[in-house]
DNA sequence: GACAAAAGTTAGACATGGCTAACTTATCTA
DNA sequence: TAGATAAGTTAGCCATGTCTAACTTTTGTC
């Protein structure tokens, strides 16, 4: 009943996994989560610095969504984490391992939205699936996620 | 520098959006982040019924890779949202609408397992970036990956 | 049917990431 | 330059989801 068509392969057949397999499956997933706070702050510094010559935590604030105060304490987080530089009631500055987090964030999330937009999807849908995606994509996915969008260029 | 190659249209453009579009998109994300022990839980339950006969805290402990307290503590929570029936020391029923939302999460799944097979990605991988995907496509997306994979079906 | 082993629960701790209220520091402007 | 406004911080609260240790219930076996 769930099973649409038939293509000579089952197209949606359910894999009966090990538990192991699966169990390490959620275990990456609750790891994702665990960094996505730091990668989502440090991509969005890079861009405010870029873009706005500074990162200021009224501004974190207004684009994340959340209060001052959440950000006040998570910048403390990362800069325990050694992702930023910064004194209390100045801008915030990326530490070069933030630096380089930020631009591998920037690069990969660049990749989903491009992807996610190639498959017709428009952009305000594709930006915003992207920022939960893309905590969630491995190097092998990323990868063929930048071959299909290659392919998509030759054939547009 | 970060640019790869120029195809008429730029491949990777920054976009700039506006303050609320990222604010809400990162809202979206905290609250996909709330449904997700649900959704993990009911998908699984329901699996373990249909291989098993029954879903029993040991196992989906032991699927999740959790310890036993963790789940009597999320299973009461699912009790309280009216998703799950159960008893003390006894298995684990979905209420109507726990079935309900298990369809959709496993149709779901299904869904992005198999596209990201379609691009050539292992399925062990599939599987583990699938858990994390998952819970961030919308339906849009969730259509535009069931169309890219009928496609794939008549090129192959 | 008793007892050992397995399964499940309860209690209590901890980290994360939100929040409000109240305070301090910096900035702008009359 | 003083005072008002904006920005940032601190303190303390809450929910989520994890854990360990200790206890209870169920199951299986002799």
């Amino acid at each position: 009943m769930t099973k649409l068509q038939s293509h000579g392969r089952e197209p949606f057949e359910t894999v009966d996994r090990a538990p192991e397999a699966q169990a390490e499956g959620f275990a990456t997933v609750r790891q994702a989560h665990e960094s996505e706070m730091a990668e989502d702050y440090v991509e969005l510094i890079a861009e405010l610095i870029e873009t706005r010559g500074e990162a200021r935590p009224v501004e974190i604030a207004e684009r994340l969504g959340v209060k001052p105060p959440t950000v006040t304490k998570n910048i403390s987080r990362l800069k325990a984490a050694g992702l930023v530089r910064r004194e209390p009631y100045r801008a915030i500055f990326l530490t070069d391992s933030g630096q380089e987090l930020a631009e591998a964030c920037r690069q990969r999330h660049r990749i989903v939205v491009a992807f996610l937009c190639s498959l017709g999807i428009d952009e305000e849908t594709a930006e915003r699936d992207a920022e939960g995606i893309e905590h969630h994509v491995s190097e092998t996915t990323l990868v063929a996620f930048g071959q299909a969008l290659k392919q998509s260029w030759k054939h547009e």
